[in-house]
DNA sequence: AGTTTTACATGATGATCATCATGTTTGCAT
DNA sequence: ATGCAAACATGATGATCATCATGTAAAACT
């Protein structure tokens, strides 16, 4: 059984993909290496001819989200001349995202995790990471660059932890609470 | 072998804090019950006499690592007429907290892995969490209770999200970076 | 003092884990 | 067209997983 290069390549792509989503939903210890390449409709025989190791595709899943992460972000409605902080801040402090966390923001779903994996994951976040920041740092008001970029840190902190205790947490209404209070901190600082 | 009684409650409560430190440090799926009970000096054995399921460990040690964190706040230097929010930050925005998972915050260690586990941990997650928003709510200014409260939320999830962000980032210089901008940014409102 | 019960140890269960060895097919270069 | 190598499947590896069955020794109760 083989395949064109081209199949080959696509194939790997999906592993990825499913991956970088499967990573975020269930954590790097959530999901073996078998039922990622199942759910990629192979087997898992093939995966070592791919990958060095689960820890390698752990580093390159989340590499992948950050950067269409980062993607979805820049081509977002600028919403020219309007306040594009808070249009973003409305989609990410969202019961929607809350709610989809396979298909979220890579930061706060795969974040503690990274930082107990270490090694090549860790530095592909801190890699992925700072588009991040740059972006946060175009929308957010300060007097100087150097206020815009303490600014965007302090922001991404907010939206990243509002978001992950609102998928801890049990009760809805604190749930819609915390985003809520994010939303309207967040937004005038 | 048989132990006294005491000695069997003591055996107990020393597995629900290994249990507390060890899956802060590794996560839910990180250690397994047998690594578990020795490391409280027992074996697998006796594990499911003491506990219903290792999800049951999770919740139990979920709510003890929250109520102990909680007292320690509680009990934390008031540091009466100076800004008890400014300490606690300093404190939990720290270097010091960055580098030990096992022994702080369970909000930043736990809280994705709860929700991914559900649950009874979620419960028990949520349970615990209270404490900490009230506490927070009585050292943050505000006009009134209510805009108190909102303060605290988005307060906590500024801290929650820059200890992770902080842990995960593979750069010392920007790790720093994150916790001083949410230090500033948080203190001053 | 004798009996029961309890807390734990030893050991086994089958499932799942990451990883490797080998077979089969077939695209691709010759 | 032919040989080679790549891409995947099948299957096995031993480790680790959560959980259970049973043994044992001594605390607790009679």
């Amino acid at each position: 059984m083989r395949v064109s290069k081209e199949q080959a390549a696509e194939n790997r792509r999906r592993v990825v993909e499913v991956a970088s989503a499967l990573f975020r939903e269930r954590g790097f210890n959530g999901i073996g290496v078998a039922d990622l390449m199942k759910e990629a409709g192979l087997t898992h025989g093939g995966f070592y001819g791919q990958f060095a190791s689960k820890e390698d595709l752990a580093a390159e899943a989340c590499a992948s989200a950050m950067e269409a992460t980062a993607r979805r972000w820049a081509e977002a409605p600028g919403t020219k001349g309007d306040d594009g902080l808070a249009v973003m801040l409305e989609s990410y402090l969202s019961p929607r995202h809350r709610a989809h966390s396979a298909a979220g923001c890579p930061i706060a779903a795969l974040g503690v995790d990274v930082a107990r994996q270490g090694g090549v994951a860790r530095s592909a976040f801190t890699r992925g990471l700072r588009p991040f920041i740059d972006m946060l740092q175009r929308l957010v008001p300060g007097r100087s660059e150097e206020a815009k970029r303490k600014a965007a840190l302090a922001t991404l902190s907010g939206m990243v932890g509002a978001l992950i205790l609102a998928r801890a947490v049990d009760d809805p209404d604190l749930s819609d609470e915390i985003l809520e209070a994010a939303r309207t901190s967040l937004t005038k600082p």
